[in-house]
DNA sequence: TAATTGACTTACG
DNA sequence: GCGTAAGCCAATT
């Protein structure tokens, strides 16, 4: 037992990973929602970290995660990728916005 | 242990 | 609406 009483801190990667999960087809989810859901209010960055290590072959919907301006965070070329997927969902950018308004997710 | 980093967010001008 | 500055927080160096 142990010597260990911390959390693992690959805990946070599982939590985020999860929540990113469920986020369903059509919709977006911003970072800041994403951590504090997964348990870590105020730790937008942690999520933006998290996704950046993803492999590429990833089957998460890392896509489906934007900024709380409704905009792409991801540097290109990541980002013309992006906009590719969420277009491919139905989800339409204004000016290279997403009307949160109307796909963001929040249970 | 301390400093740096970053797919962020909010407040200002 | 846009650029800049400051604030935040866990991971990484």
């Amino acid at each position: 037992m142990g010597k260990n009483a911390q959390t693992d801190g690959n805990d946070a990667i599982s939590r985020i990973c999860r929540v990113l999960a469920s986020v369903p087809r059509g919709r977006v989810i911003t970072y800041g929602d994403l951590a504090e859901m997964a348990g870590y209010p105020r730790a937008a960055r942690l999520a933006g970290q998290t996704l950046r290590k993803l492999p590429r072959d990833t089957r998460l919907p890392w896509h489906r995660v934007i900024n709380a301006q409704g905009r792409i965070s991801l540097p290109e070329p990541g980002a013309q990728r992006q906009r590719e997927r969420l277009e491919r969902e139905g989800i339409t950018l204004l000016k290279g916005r997403v009307e949160l308004a109307k796909y963001r997710w929040q249970p």
